[in-house]
DNA sequence: ACGCTCAAGTGTTACGTATAACTTCCTCCT
DNA sequence: AGGAGGAAGTTATACGTAACACTTGAGCGT
């Protein structure tokens, strides 16, 4: 080695292979064409490799100015839903050159606090999940290109927003309830201030009150087995006729209401139906299995990524809701009579 | 975009508090004592926060040769372990200056590829959980500082490695099943090369070979529902003495294992008693809950993060194993005659 | 033989920051 | 009175890269 401990630089390399750094800038760009003869290329390539030459991403960032770099802040990493989210974004930031860099809040969902603290990474733009107003505000005033997952379109502050159609699932587990003959549910509700926990309340509320004959009941947890249970064993406790069915608004919850379920001495499908939101991997490792609505997280990701490149290249970026789908298994059966 | 105004720098900032960019840089990197009056100080941040400057994080770090930020390279994030190395690890982290950005390696629990190409962020150091050689070889020609999770402490190149005590934790599993009285045991083993479950079945296998009368199955499944469902099954109707205890090398194997064991019509624990490793949420969410090993992820990624702050500073990285404990529930019992 | 074009490069600069080295003014000690 | 020394700054520079503007020489048509 020529220089030593350093790293070696394009300087280094020109030096190697006898041309300027230009040159070596020019051929490791990929823009040598016409510019550098071809052997001359070969030469400079052979010397970087030679020299294990990587470029020094901090230089060049603040040469270009972008980073090619976006952030992708995402509730703590509990369940492989947001794995999924990262995976799609990833693969479609990956076809364009950009890296993605994962923040989990840390106040899981909810509030977010400076994520650039965090992440000392300097970001071509964002990609936020769930989040409150602050933290949108926060990152808002860096200016930075910004695009909301499952938030309020109207809400954000001409942020672009990619949702999926959680409407539809709440619309489909509801009408397959009805359908096999229920009238008397119970909705477990997440306890935390998110938007996409808001259309799940909304959109079931106004589904049963358009249904003559139905009551609804609604009980609030975190989103943990422990506070599930207890909830649901108190609300399915309460004085009055016990509902037949369980709406829940995640699978975790579904797994509370389980063992709420089970405390209780019922059994599932026969006594009460349950039904989660996710699909998640312990949708089916729950017995019986659990009836859930599918939502595709790696497309989410990727349309997620999709808006954000549209942002920055100055594009609209697409405004359609991703479809999900009812998955039918165990759990849910005609209620007894 | 149309990033009409472009950000202030620190010029910028210099200009609004008539002041020179050194000073600037002297009071907001805090080093203004004794060379900055307290209210040009004052006035130097007053103008910055008027602006809303923030440093460009891209100049900072090449004019520092360092970004305070390491990368920690984790399998995919399907359970909630890898989210608690994480936070333990950006808590050390965030005490010392520094940033954490997550790399979730595509290919599982494995062989990574190019971590850089795809978090473009300079590092540091990094971090990187139960990988292979190829990928480790690829991170060590960077030349940087490296600390691995879970790994062979001998076959690691001298990269400094941070284990827990799983050894501790398969003994105590296997003491407390021969304890209850089993003797015919099945390993459901994780089909996945990776130092952390050769120990598993090494350590396994040679505590049952001390101990006369015991029998030994082993059967191998990649780590999801399906595949422990059917390698359980498939290991359980095999001709011979069926085995009264089965011992999984993580939670979610065991999930599998629950089904094949209701498939077979058999009861948990009365009929065969069952073990997990990690304590994931999930193995609260089984009915019966599993017995199983916890694993402090948290503090994982703590003595992680530690030890490479140890290698950065050119300390010797301290070299103890994590302890993990025993968590009985009810899915382990004696075996009924 | 002349100017023109084109290939194949090189010289130079700027990105924004942190800091070493320098300057200027003022106070205080002897 | 005459520095010594400190407070309060400023000036200048380098980090490694990408790209614009420029140079040089060869080929070529007329």
């Amino acid at each position: 080695m020529a220089r030593g401990s350093t790293r070696p630089t394009s300087r280094d390399v020109a030096e190697a292979a006898g041309v300027s750094q230009a040159a070596v800038s020019l051929v490791l760009g990929d823009k040598w064409r016409g510019r550098v003869s071809p052997a001359t290329a070969e030469r400079v390539r052979h010397a970087a490799q030679e020299l294990g030459y990587r470029p020094n991403l901090a230089a060049r960032n603040l040469r270009l100015g972008r980073t090619r770099t976006v952030l992708l802040v995402v509730p703590a990493l509990t369940t492989e839903f947001f794995a999924g989210v990262y995976t799609g974004a990833a693969r479609v930031a990956a076809q364009h050159g950009f890296g993605v860099v994962l923040y989990p809040s840390p106040e899981g969902i909810g509030p977010a606090r400076d994520p650039f603290g965090s992440a000392q990474a300097a970001l071509d733009g964002v990609i936020a999940s769930s989040m409150a107003a602050d933290a949108l505000t926060a990152i808002r005033g860096d200016q930075l290109p910004l695009v909301m997952l499952d938030s309020d379109p109207t809400g954000s502050q001409g942020a672009a927003t990619v949702n999926l159609d959680i409407t539809d699932g709440v619309r489909q587990v509801t009408d397959h309830l009805l359908r096999l003959g229920h009238r008397r549910f119970l909705h477990l509700a997440a306890d935390i201030p998110s938007w996409t926990f808001e259309v799940r309340a909304h959109e079931l509320a106004s589904r049963l009150r358009e249904t003559p004959g139905t009551s609804l009941r609604v009980t609030r947890a975190p989103i943990s087995f422990e506070d599930a249970l207890t909830a649901t064993q108190t609300a399915l406790t309460t004085p009055g006729p016990r509902p037949t069915a369980v709406i829940c608004d995640d699978d975790k919850l579904a797994a509370g209401a389980y063992k709420a379920a089970r405390r209780l001495g019922l059994r599932i499908p026969d006594d009460i139906s349950i039904t989660g939101l996710d699909d998640l991997a312990l949708a089916r490792a729950l017995d019986p299995e659990l009836t859930t609505v599918r939502l595709d997280a790696e497309r989410f990701g990727e349309q997620g990524m999709k808006a954000l490149l549209a942002v920055l290249d100055g594009r609209t970026p697409p405004k359609e809701d991703i479809p999900v789908e009812l998955v039918v298994r165990g759990s849910t059966a005609p209620p007894n009579a």
